[in-house]
DNA sequence: TATAACTCGAACACTGGTGTTTGACTTACC
DNA sequence: GGTAAGTCAAACACCAGTGTTCGAGTTATA
């Protein structure tokens, strides 16, 4: 099995399957947060058997799935120039990473309720950092409101992200309209009190 | 049982477990969406059995409490006075009814996998109809931007509810702080743009 | 081409939930 | 005070999911 020693190069078709497992599982996970390891094994077109040869536990693959997308996450974030102007650098983050950061949140839901809440804060720190100091910079600038403290924007704007997806998801918000939508009440929501 | 004739008067003990089955369901399900029977039956006092007599499935209680929840929420929007400037009567909703709704929010996202949708949304129409009435007359009088759908605005309001009730419920967020912060970060949102 | 690595279906044990029955007990209410 | 109504623990059948084992078959790769 894969379980050998860590640094065995193991076979090609093994390594793509363990990617089309992770694939899936954010694939399945981000539908609906409890879907089963069965349901991920055949979406991934892979045996269960197969599935538990890669991963020991499901909480081990939600980890993995998860890992993955903040690392994905992470990237994009990493390559835009969140320099400028706070209010076109948060626009910019919203259109370029709305869908993976609702794709995460989902996922995140589901690691909520198994993976210990230290781990998952350890994994989503870094992401979640970068809006932070976008938040706070354009605070320390006057563009974005003072009032409020940076730790509640960060958040509101988490929760209008996971609903648009919510929303996109069951039919009730096109997809072409969510980010415009998402940054148009968000950037309204941040600009300081006339 | 209590399945006897529609009409029959039951014991006052049996209603009063019944009450207390019912708050019971709202405060697990509001902390868990996916509260066992066991749970709630702990929490209302009363024996696995005895909830099974009064109510013939755990669907049916998740119905129930919806139901109640939904019901009092009504109430509540009936007693206030929207009549006057949009900007204030949607502050005196949020803070009138901010916790309910929550609540609400929750045990519903427990009734979506298990309830037909066509049932959900019969029971939550009037009360949404309220706060879309609201926007919309908003809109109207200039007060809320009109570049934005009004059924867009309500979805992002009931997001940021949502997820204020959800920020003091893992103690990210002072529950003495919410309705204020989210009037607030609402109103923003909802005004014209400049 | 030989062999180790990998896949996979079938079957198993285990867990935790739902919903039911039984029978003895308690209690509201006439 | 008698009785119907209600409570409840224990035990049951059932289901769906997790995780494991086995053994036979397939395939990458040296």
């Amino acid at each position: 099995m894969s379980r050998s020693v860590p640094g065995a190069t193991r076979r090609a078709d093994a390594r793509q399957n363990v990617e089309k497992i992770v694939d899936a599982a954010i694939d399945c996970l981000s539908r609906s947060s409890d879907a089963s390891v069965v349901q991920i094994a055949h979406a991934a077109g892979v045996g269960r058997v197969t599935l538990y040869g890669h991963f020991p536990s499901r909480d081990s693959l939600i980890e993995a799935a998860l890992t993955r997308l903040l690392a994905q996450g992470d990237e994009v974030l990493e390559d835009l120039d969140l320099t400028g102007d706070p209010r076109t650098a948060l626009d910019t983050l919203i259109r370029s990473s709305w869908l993976l950061i609702a794709q995460a949140s989902a996922v995140l839901e589901a690691a909520q309720t198994v993976l210990p809440p230290g781990r998952i804060h350890a994994l989503h720190a870094r992401p979640e950092q970068r809006v932070r100091d976008l938040i706070t910079r354009g605070q320390a600038e006057g563009v974005f409101r003072g009032d409020l403290p940076a730790s509640w924007l960060a958040s509101a704007l988490h929760h209008v992200l996971k609903g648009a997806a919510a929303d996109v998801a069951n039919g009730t918000l096109d997809p072409e309209d969510a980010p415009r939508f998402v940054t148009q009440i968000v950037l309204a929501a941040y600009t300081p009190r006339a």
